[in-house]
DNA sequence: TATTATT
């Protein structure tokens, strides 16, 4: 029976990929403009809304690894927080290696300023400074720069490109082995507008001295991930748990699995299928009239159904998702169901999905049994 | 020829 499942197995739906990747794309839009502070000052109110220009904080290079209790950890010790948050992918729960941190003393957060910017945590060091106004004007303003002179200096870079704006980072890349310049650097400006006349004036052109033309455009949102580099995440934190040889066969059904969803291409084989089948724990309870019905624990209390619908779209035909909430909270209990079509792939996703990170809980995946409710 | 800076 599983063979000819193999067989006929029609593949997971390209344009539910695409949605989960569009999803976390940065959206753009053009917005009202805010003041900007000084290069080494607290950024200025625009009107006479809440200010917290003097207590908000922005931390960057944070470690991958590093947890939301661990950021206030480390930044309550320094006084009292009027709010922080750990600023993570939507869809993957993956940090994005920075977050704010609102003290309620404006004098605190000089402090912290003072105290931990510069900080080392892990081969990292931690950059702390105050955050701008959240603007739409400040978004995109990032820009990727290549065919630099081997020769050319940082401080060269920010001098060839200040002309244009306020230039809030900059960084040349360089071999890890020898140090030198790889002639490719970023460079991100305070408003995206001074970022857009930069690829006017520097696109195509030759710096003083130079012999080539450089290459100056808007940097890849590192949120807009290739399907080909999603799918690498998903296989790093699903299959990578599974070691011993085992194990193999499974692996090699995961990999298969996530090429098919870059690729569309079908690369099954009746003995993956076998092997994975053990490994799901599947059982028939799963089944119903309207397909298979997939038991997701120990989501968090914030999750709603559009989590559901991206972790499990991916994989084929989903055509119900439910998260079970409190009746008086409205939170979610941790748990929830999605019901999938197509058998295979409802295994798939079960296979890849189950041990899944999901923000800083390990889902558990499996399909519905007649007693799980209590769980 | 690609790091992770705006909730």
């Amino acid at each position: 029976r599983l063979q000819l499942l193999a067989v006929n197995r029609s593949p997971p739906a390209p344009s539910c990929l695409q949605q989960i990747i569009s999803t976390m794309e940065t959206q753009v839009s053009n917005g009202p403009t805010s003041n900007s502070g000084l290069p080494n000052g607290p950024p200025l109110s625009a009107n006479g809304a809440a200010d917290d220009s003097k207590t908000n904080l922005i931390v960057n290079y944070l470690p991958q690894n590093m947890t939301q209790e661990e950021f206030k950890s480390l930044f309550g010790s320094i006084g009292e927080i009027e709010s922080c948050k750990l600023v993570r992918d939507k869809i993957t729960g993956q940090s994005l290696g920075y977050g704010f941190v609102n003290y309620v003393d404006p004098n605190d957060a000089d402090k912290a300023i003072n105290t931990l910017n510069g900080l080392k945590l892990q081969m990292k060091t931690i950059k702390v400074s105050y955050a701008r106004p959240s603007s739409a004007s400040i978004r995109d303003a990032n820009l990727y720069v290549s065919g630099l002179p081997k020769s050319m200096s940082q401080k060269e870079m920010e001098q060839l490109f200040s002309q244009y704006g306020r230039i809030i980072t900059s960084r040349i890349l360089v071999d890890q082995v020898t140090g030198v310049s790889r002639g490719v650097g970023f460079i991100r400006f305070d408003k995206r507008i001074e970022a857009e006349e930069a690829i006017k004036g520097l696109n195509g052109q030759k710096p003083l001295g130079a012999s080539e033309p450089i290459t100056v455009k808007f940097a890849n949102n590192p949120s807009q991930k290739t399907g080909q580099a999603l799918l690498s995440h998903l296989y790093q934190t699903t299959a990578r748990r599974y070691t011993g040889p085992l194990h193999h066969q499974t692996q090699r059904f995961r990999l298969d699995n996530l090429l098919n969803m870059a690729y569309g291409v079908k690369r099954f084989s009746p003995i993956t299928i076998d092997s994975m089948t053990s490994l799901a724990g599947v059982n028939l309870t799963g089944a119903s009239s309207g397909g298979w019905c997939i038991f997701v624990y120990n989501l968090s209390p914030e999750a709603d159904e559009s989590v559901l619908w991206q972790l499990f779209g991916p994989f084929g035909a989903v055509t119900n998702v439910k998260v079970i909430r409190d009746f008086a909270t409205n939170k979610c209990k941790g748990f929830g169901f999605v019901t999938m079509t197509n058998y295979e792939e409802a295994a798939m996703a079960i296979a890849s999905l189950n041990g899944y990170r999901l923000g800083d809980r390990i889902l558990q995946v499996s399909f519905k049994t007649s007693k799980q409710h209590k769980a």
